[in-house]
DNA sequence: ACCCGGAGTGGAACCGGTTCCACTTTTGTA
DNA sequence: TACAAAAGTGGAACCGGTTCCACTCCGGGT
């Protein structure tokens, strides 16, 4: 087991004084003479040399790298979020710590201190909706916090990137309602977070339009964790007057509400029209495929990747983003008109 | 934009010198008298002071950072490794930083770098199959290497950490015969990986016990990225003797073979069965649902880990390891015996 | 009364980079 | 030719921890 060569052990061997090899190392820090830049090249490149991150983030006092906290990743969603990112980020030459919260607030605190003593200069997040001044210490610290998918309403400073919930659940309802629906379902995230208050306002929004009432018994905010999703839906199709239409806008309850569906042997669309907010490649494998709300992960990540990045070079004034990306509706085969459904 | 308190501020602070804050934060390293451990405590909670990671690492000569290297998150496979894998490493108090190679010897060779000016104590991967120096010179500066899933033959210092493979392909190639197949198509890896050959070894096993003849037409080795797996589904189908089974043992490219099937609309499993590598939730949605081989995420990733911090702290011999786990082959309803084929 | 050993403490070197600054050499211009 | 400005260089401080070591106490054994 060998140990690595430092840079004034390529100084050394180079004949020059550090400053010079560091010099080298950073261009646009200093000039050095072509000569001996040629030199100092030759013997990095002969003794395997490379800068060691951890004395240059010391003296920096902050690293090249940012953390990523989300919920957990065994939600596809997140996942393909996070491989987006972090395919962004290394073309930036910046790494990622992964850090997961399985929507629990301690475990985030947890997280975020551990950001902390990384010297992370930016975290881009999916907050569970605790820790406020956690958040607010960190940007206080100077580090650029980025939500992605959320955001927490009391936090006023931080840039946030999502979807266009409202005009998404407003869009899905409506093509329901389109189809004659009156009884649509809807399952959505807990009414603490932004994401569950945004799609509920687009559900109501469209019924209003359409002179509909809302039944509120068919709206079922549940927590992204557990079984919940499944549960809603057994419970929402016992229903005396049970919904012809069910829009599943909890992304990580979708896998759980659409396993109970088959469970139950429900017939889709016959029985019942359904779309999902998510753009699972599974979606498309069922028979039926899923109607779904496809999230752009490309664009989340470019552009939570280029906010951070953004304010990592000062490059964006001081007032805080709100990036709202469209998300398209891909109407496939789990819909039907309720004409349909009423000859069944 | 506060400056966050150093170990010096703490130690002003409370009337003492560093060496004694220092050796507060890291008991066993030497005596202090109680009370000053207590004034010390009290006023690191007032400054909210929190040891600077790079600084510790500096000093250390590694870092208490693991590395995983995988080829995309958007494989679920990976996805939920990496999800177990962060998680139990949270629990031992070590940071995992991500990196993905999208099956690219050249993107691994970077993450390799990276990685090393971290000086991460430990990497755990799922190598590509190239970089033989590399992975070898890592090992040399005393990075603890865990290969998960495949291997990497000519590296014989490596532990590895995978499922039975072998055994795995040959149990559901004997499933399939005991059903009467004769005609089995096998969708695998490279065979430039260990895992695409040992799968083809208990595929092949299988077939010799029944005294079966191998027709080679039927194994199809295509790489993991692309639409390779529907392509080969595609492809067999087409055959003039098409197989009445299917493994598809290339993990990477089961949606894949199975979008292709989908997209044929070939009856399963009347006029085909199918098994395949994966245990992703969805196979369990689809209709019918899929027979699976499942593998055991939970213990890849827990062993993985134990090898890594293991090997950190010294606890174990020299040699390397190798632990192969279970997988369970579920049954669904995918397969039906070959009889049944026969009336279609 | 004397000495020894261990608890407790602080000073200072060290880890491996970056950066400021003083200094020498070259270059350009009047 | 003279002199200011720019290019090139190396020494040393610094980032914020850890650790070695020397030193001061104190109590216990002879």
């Amino acid at each position: 087991m060998k140990k690595a060569p430092t840079i004034r052990d390529v100084a050394a061997s180079a004949g020059v004084s550090v400053s010079v090899v560091s010099r080298v190392l950073n261009p646009d820090s200093g000039p050095v003479a072509p000569a001996k830049r040629q030199d100092v090249l030759r013997v990095i490149d002969e003794l395997g040399y490379r800068p060691r991150a951890a004395a240059r983030e010391l003296s920096a006092g902050h690293a090249l790298t940012i953390g990523l906290v989300v919920t957990d990743l065994s939600n596809p969603f997140f996942a393909r979020l996070a491989d987006r990112i972090v395919w962004e980020a290394r073309s930036h030459g910046i790494q990622v710590v992964l850090m997961t919260t399985q929507e629990d607030p301690h475990l985030e605190a947890d997280s975020l201190d551990t950001l902390l003593d990384r010297s992370v200069s930016g975290v881009i997040a999916t907050p569970t909706g605790g820790n406020i001044e956690k958040w607010a210490r960190l940007q206080d610290l100077g580090v650029n916090v980025v939500f992605v998918d959320r955001t927490i309403d009391e936090l006023a400073n931080v840039d946030v990137v999502s979807i266009e919930n409202f005009d998404s659940a407003k869009r899905s309802t409506q093509h329901l309602i389109g189809l004659g629906h009156t009884r649509i379902a809807l399952v959505t995230g807990p009414l603490s977070t932004s994401t569950g208050r945004a799609r509920i306002n687009g559900y109501r929004a469209a019924h209003e339009e359409a002179s509909l009432a809302v039944d509120p018994l068919l709206i079922r905010d549940v927590p992204f964790r557990g079984d919940s999703g499944g549960d809603a839906v057994g419970s929402l199709l016992s229903m005396p007057q049970p919904p012809t239409g069910l829009i599943v806008a909890n992304t990580a309850q979708v896998q759980s509400s659409v396993r109970r569906l088959v469970q139950v042997g429900i017939r889709i669309p016959d029985e019942l029209s359904v779309i999902v907010f998510d753009d699972n490649p599974w979606t498309e494998l069922m028979s039926p495929p899923l109607s779904v709300i496809r999230q752009p992960l490309d664009m989340l990540a470019v552009h939570s990747l280029e906010l951070v990045l953004g304010r990592m070079q000062g490059k964006l004034s001081a007032d805080p983003r709100l990036i709202e990306v469209k998300a398209d509706f891909l109407a496939r085969n789990s819909c039907a008109p309720l004409a349909q459904t009423a000859i069944h």
